[in-house]
DNA sequence: TGTAGGACGATTGTAGGACAATATCAGAGG
DNA sequence: CCTCTGATATTGTCCTACAATCGTCCTACA
């Protein structure tokens, strides 16, 4: 903690942002809670704050220099999707994910992402198509990837596929299965080959969904996603932080 | 959760405007913003508080008499779990599905549920299995419903199920699908013969699960839900409140 | 008369300080 | 060594004040 500062003054009419450093001043009025909450997403999903950590109320007005009211909002917004704990009068700590919830998750990611894979294929939106066409023509390129690259490549993927399906309401759904925060958790898994195998994966899938084999999308999803769940799962089970 | 009254006063400085009518005092510290979300989800989801209403943060802090913190904490609340639509700058309004979103949210509703079935059929948790027998109990028996006693007994069928199916995310998951709420803007459509059926429906795939029949209840449960799905949309296809 | 622009009110967003309630931890006492 | 009690840290809530924004209405001007 500690790093406060940044933030001599911002008050009254005068320009309020001096971006100083580390955390740019929040933007305008009525955007400092979304702010917030985009940092700490950031700083959790990259493991720049542990899981497990205690986020304090009072830590976070003095960093990002806002009163507590904004702060509160942004870790209930956080709580509410799923990133943080939030303990009655105990405060918050960055959300740890046991073993049995990474398979959970997976167990349902199953389920919602082979539907998406369904629908996608089936769609007739010509339009659509092209845009995923497009969003996915990285993942069709060879060579192996950095472990970056392909987060990246990933996140786009899935949100291509759920652009394409054409069903808001189950891409919001996805967004709660946390798979950012299952990756960040068990990154440490995601070596070159099984990097390569998940990249082909993905470009089986995108090509039957193209071929508007629905069916074929589908299982393959299934077994995509079956597949990294045993990845997930297997070095936890040996024992590190599945206590508790 | 000691409910309401326990608190007449308490405040050590003073009265605090004694509110005394139509809402019970919020309860004990700890608790205030609980409760005003309880009494907003009640209201919404029995209608009370018609959909595309504004929710205006001072009426609510007359109503409730506390001030505007937990109030604006529970509008967060419910707007995270779907029940009010957030503008910006402009307050919250109880939020109006709209038939596209009706009918994603059972898409995915179809889903979910049928792999909470598959789950339940397969579990072996004995006493789990005890428990969701002894929670279907009222859903066997014969005879017509009132719309109110359907609507809990299809609660506690869901409920039952999830239970048994063992899968807390997919529990938490399933309850932002907004089933009640469906249920509440299209209760219209209950008619005692649909509730009939439905119970029927219901009393076959808890004979499914009980039976271990993991296959028949999940395609009981698709077929369900579809059924479902489409009543809701029917009516509203054909022009009362889908505009806009 | 019709429209553009500005004034105004209503409401939300945020600040900041105060206090009560609760959890946590450490030290005193058995 | 264990238990109880106090100090401390942190959260939950209230309050007041003000800035920013949205909507609306009203007026001025073409």
């Amino acid at each position: 903690m500690s790093n406060a500062a940044a933030e001599s003054e911002r008050t009254s009419t005068g320009e309020r942002d001096a971006p100083s450093r580390g955390e740019a001043a929040p933007p305008a009025h009525g955007a400092t809670v979304a702010f917030i909450v985009e940092q700490l997403r950031e700083d959790i999903l990259t493991v720049r704050i542990a899981p497990g950590s205690r986020l304090v109320e009072g830590d976070l007005t003095a960093r990002f220099g806002v009163s507590r009211g904004p702060v509160r909002e942004a870790l209930r917004r956080l709580a509410a999707d799923g990133l943080i704990d939030h303990r009655p009068n105990r405060g918050a700590l960055v959300r740890r994910l046991s073993a049995r919830e990474i398979s959970e998750f997976f167990q349902i990611r199953v389920e919602m992402e082979s539907l998406a894979a369904r629908l996608a294929a089936e769609s007739d939106d010509v339009d659509a198509r092209a845009l995923f066409a497009a969003a996915i023509r990285p993942i069709l390129a060879d060579g192996p990837r950095r472990l970056p690259d392909y987060l990246c490549e990933n996140a786009a993927f899935h949100e291509a596929l759920m652009a394409l399906a054409g069903n808001r309401e189950l891409r919001d759904l996805a967004m709660r299965l946390h798979l950012p925060l299952i990756m960040a958790q068990v990154a440490d898994i995601l070596t070159p080959d099984v990097l390569g195998a998940s990249v082909r994966e993905h470009r089986a899938i995108a090509v039957a969904i193209l071929k508007r084999d629905a069916q074929g999308a589908a299982s393959l999803m299934r077994a995509h996603l079956e597949r990294a769940a045993a990845l997930a799962l297997k070095p936890r089970a040996a024992g590190e932080n599945s206590m508790e």
